[in-house]
DNA sequence: AATAAATCCTACCACCAAGGTAGGAATATG
DNA sequence: CATATTCCTACCTTGGTGGTAGGATTTATT
């Protein structure tokens, strides 16, 4: 498994909040309750989000969270990699410049690179707004057999 | 991490019998010698392929193992699945059958399974003579800047 | 026949990340 | 002042990962 509930989760909030985003500032008891999931494992998980500048906070009462882009603005990619620390389907994959010792003669690092890089560009092209509209052609590729004809 | 070292030291032994494939048996006390892996780990693992009929064995001395099709004729996500047993991104996904109970109104679900699919498209299009002889252009597709231009 | 070299089989174990839970401090609203 | 909220730190259980250990079985060589 690559993505953990926790860059499940982190999706599910950021989806919860695209959908309800019409400028208000949305309690983290409401999402838990709507997503069906522990506010106190959510806090947790909100928390990365926050202080990765994903989100804008407001303490207090009435207080909660936002959206700190326009749906549109955020690839999903950076969502997970801020939650995960890392997507790379193997722990081969160069990290922060270090790179195996065997990297130079290692036959299969290709492999791991070109999977890594699909990976990669997948998740970076889709946005928040594609999840939320349900542009299934772009998510589900040519997967998709059976798309509105319109998306 | 999707693939773990099982999955990898398995690819990694394919790799090493499929570079040695002149029909004779290669011992594994061999193989993990060439590629500085436990010997003792790699049995539990070369277990795993043998019984799910990649491999051909020979016990007794001068024994050993080799690939039972041509290199070819293997893709590399079947050994993976083989060995990690689900290649799923997230244990949301459908397997065997059984998917998650609000798969019908989830919203995220889609983004999922396009990875899901995105990632076994690649897999199943490599085989292991993609990666013997180095098949850059396959491998790393347009992330690939400087492959050699016969391939 | 003895020995050596190999696969095969079962059991065991340490470590660590995943997936949370608990309790309280700080802050804002009414 | 009471309440609702974010924020912060600490703790805990469980299962999978990544092995290790020891021996039984099979075959080739001498």
């Amino acid at each position: 498994m690559m993505v953990s509930t926790k860059g499940r989760y982190a999706l599910t909030v950021m989806v919860d909040l695209a959908k309800l985003s019409d400028g208000g500032f949305v309690s983290l008891s409401d999402i838990a309750e709507r997503e069906h999931l522990s506010m106190k494992y959510l806090e947790s998980i909100i928390s990365i989000l926050n202080k990765g500048g994903m989100l804008q906070s407001l303490r207090g009462k009435n207080g909660g969270y936002r959206l700190a882009r326009d749906p549109a603005d955020y690839n999903i990619s950076e969502i997970l990699l801020l939650t995960e620390g890392t997507l790379a389907p193997v722990n081969c994959i160069m990290q922060d410049g270090v790179q195996c010792e065997k990297a130079a003669t290692c036959s299969t690092l290709p492999l791991w690179a070109g999977l890594d890089y699909v990976i990669d560009k997948y998740l970076s092209t889709i946005t928040l707004q594609d999840i939320i509209t349900g542009n299934r052609k772009k998510m589900l590729g040519d997967y998709c057999d059976h798309c509105d004809s319109d998306q």
